[in-house]
DNA sequence: CACCGGCCTTGATCCATGTCAAAAGGCGCT
DNA sequence: AGCGCCTTTTGACATGGATCAAGGCCGGTG
């Protein structure tokens, strides 16, 4: 499974990225951005399938997604196992091993992607010297955490067609962010992974898919989704409550 | 709902507090020990039922349980709330601040409680100066993420006996880590707070308590729990990948 | 000491979602 | 272009846990 990675060198150059404002302190001045520069020395390349790194695997760097999807998942001895997020551009990985030392989830590509590596050590050390980088080091944790209460509020609350709306409208989000369309994208995860990260089995989020379809709320066509109603998907995940 | 809270200016010392072992880095000379005691100079009283924060609040610090038991839960607007953890002694609380200064959860005490104050500002100026503060800091958030996705993997592929099982058990650790029984100790959350944090109803909690009492695991009055069969609770929260 | 309200237990029934099965669609590989 | 595998969809049925309901226990309070 551990295939050989593509290890490149690369000239890079965080200042000149045009995805520092997700991964880095927004609002740098120039100088500030070039003095991060050397934070990152090499990318590498993962292909689709391959992990990124494994449980188990010694914590060494932190990464940073330059293009490409992820999904995270942790597993149990008994071969279940999680879907825990999914990542994009932009987006940080890896907090899971600085505890211990050691990755306590696997990483794995669902498409060609390219990452930065942040050796943890160089992050520490310019973190030291740098407050801003460390403020954002403390943030993007913390917003970590506040991300999984999320998910568990999603999965020890929410009923099946909620949690999927939720899912819909969060990629949505997301893709915005990042100046794609918010109403109309491609899933880059199968209906299995989306079912293990919301706590459903691959039929019922089929299901789903189709139901929403029916009212009208989106246009599905296998992997490629179109939002017609997000109106209608908010209503969906804010309506289980109510009856209380 | 927030009624006035009790304020006490202590003398506080970590160095003589017999709990730093599990809110401080390991290890530490009496002198490291000491360079540390004014990171904590109040302390707090929070008396059952009563909050320490909110969801809103600004964050301005951590919290370390001197004494005492919390539950932390999010809500929603409309009125669904999921508890995302239990705290006792020696725990840390309040990382979801930071990364929007303002709590993103509730913590609520189950009894008469005591914290020490870590005003976030200083625990930056300590963990700058001083490198093991520093690490350890990270460690306990990257934990905290990794502690919720362990509730990822429950709340998403679990059934519910597996689930409680799971809960017994991790309460039975952090009882042996603090000197307790590992077999035998008193439940500080009701029915309901556990299903909440198990993502099932109270009578499913029961039920299953019940169940696990009749196969001789544990014996169960109100909330006073003592295991019986560790092994057996660990069967049984191993055996439900087996099957695929 | 007796009452009251909150918490817990247990039973009966229902329903959302899981499970099993089959067929169709789409994509990569030869 | 054609083949085969993986993914998705859809249907029929099974079931774990939710819901509804009733009663018991216990601790706090007047």
């Amino acid at each position: 499974m551990n295939a050989p990675l593509n290890l490149a060198h690369f000239k890079t150059a965080c200042s000149t990225c045009s995805l520092h404002e997700l991964c880095l302190p927004a609002g740098l001045s120039q100088t500030d951005l070039e003095s991060l520069d050397d934070l990152v020395q090499t990318r590498k390349r993962v292909r689709r399938g391959e992990s990124l790194f494994r449980t188990g695997d010694p914590f060494a760097s932190l990464y940073a997604i330059r293009s490409g999807f992820f999904k995270s998942r942790v597993a149990t001895i008994d071969g279940r196992d999680q879907v825990t997020g999914f990542q994009m551009a932009g987006e940080l990985m890896g907090f899971d091993g600085i505890g211990t030392d050691a990755h306590h989830c696997d990483a794995i590509a669902l498409e060609d992607s390219e990452v930065c590596v942040i050796p943890y050590a160089r992050m520490e050390e310019l973190s030291h010297q740098f407050e801003p980088l460390r403020r954002h080091f403390h943030r993007v944790m913390s917003r970590e955490i506040v991300r999984d209460h999320g998910v568990m509020l999603l999965l020890g609350s929410m009923r099946a067609e909620e949690r999927l709306a939720a899912f819909l409208l969060n990629l949505s989000q997301r893709f915005t962010a990042r100046g794609y369309s918010a109403s109309e994208f491609v899933l880059r995860m199968t209906r299995e992974e989306i079912g293990s990260y919301l706590g459903m089995k691959l039929e019922t989020v089929s299901r789903a898919f189709s139901h929403f379809q029916e009212n009208g709320l989106i246009g599905v066509q296998q992997k490629h989704i179109r939002i017609t109603d997000i109106k209608g998907l908010k209503k969906i995940v804010g309506q289980g409550g109510g009856e209380c």
